[in-house]
DNA sequence: GTTTTATCGTTTCAAATGAAACGTTATAAG
DNA sequence: CTTATAACGTTTCATTTGAAACGATAAAAC
């Protein structure tokens, strides 16, 4: 009796088909809209949270690799979008907030991507989408037990 | 007034965690005690599933690139995983099965893949499993009318 | 005060990625 | 039959990737 492994009942699996097929929707608006690659967009849209930020606050927030941070703030930083300064009070950290330009993009982007979610999340109820979150928060949890603190969290982990 | 865009409330920035972390996990696993990489073991377990399959049946099944199905195949075949033979009917075509030592090898993945998923989806009840395939099948039908059917569906979006 | 040790961000480098070009085989059109 | 078109899998090539090395700064240990 062969194993019965049915790989699309396997939650992994679909996992990572429904986040790539999310992930392409929403990065192909705003990469043909505003130019942004998916990188670029996480870094801006943290920033449009918090500011101001230094990469390394940024790594913690989004789960980046700090190279990906690194180079998508230059990119930023170049295209005019983001204001980089050195930190007064500790020489190694950067100061990053939106520039002029940066605050004007991101009060069009921003509600694009949330009327987006909200088109997206119309197949649910208002209490399937409670259900949902909290069911995501305890796999979340119960996964993260699981991986050495040291781990990556790589991001073409397929 | 900023526009309310918590990214820890964004259902694809979550989405993309919580694929992540999983993968990672999971992969660590069969990476340190199969030497399996993730898009090795798709192309591998896929082929549990059916046998014997084509590249391109491979691609359609599991979202991958056709170029990366073909070299994860070269890999499993020159770890004597797999045996790849000439379809007899369609010269284009690659029969593709489990050699003796794959079908072994499977064997004992397989069901450890499914305990470790079991393991996981322990924190949640029978009936909040069929809720979340439930939600989960949902949204990926309604992102699927927002993708052109072009679309690469590729693995490192981020 | 001097010497480790740690932290931040950049850069380097080898590996992985995927779009496009390719050779080969099959199918369709003429 | 001949030619044009399409499908399959591989290869090429430019890009992206992240781990490790790095320089610079700060904090800790002595």
């Amino acid at each position: 009796m062969p194993p019965d492994l049915q790989l699309n009942r396997f939650l992994p699996y679909r996992l990572n088909i429904l986040s790539k097929k999310v992930s392409l929707a929403l990065a192909t608006r705003y990469q043909e809209r505003f130019g942004l690659s998916i990188p670029e967009w996480r870094v801006f849209a943290t920033l449009g949270q918090e500011q101001p930020l230094s990469s390394n606050d940024i790594v913690e927030r989004t789960a980046m690799d700090k190279a990906k941070v690194s180079r998508a703030v230059n990119r930023l930083v170049e295209c005019g979008l983001l204001d980089r300064q050195p930190h007064p009070r500790d020489q190694r950290l950067l100061r990053l907030s939106f520039s002029a330009r940066g605050r004007d993009l991101y009060t069009q982007v921003a509600p694009e991507a949330l009327a987006w979610e909200k088109q997206l999340l119309s197949v649910l109820t208002e209490a399937e989408r409670a259900q949902l979150w909290a069911l995501m928060e305890r796999l979340e949890q119960r996964v993260a037990e699981e991986i050495p603190a040291s781990a990556p969290l790589s991001d073409s982990l397929d």
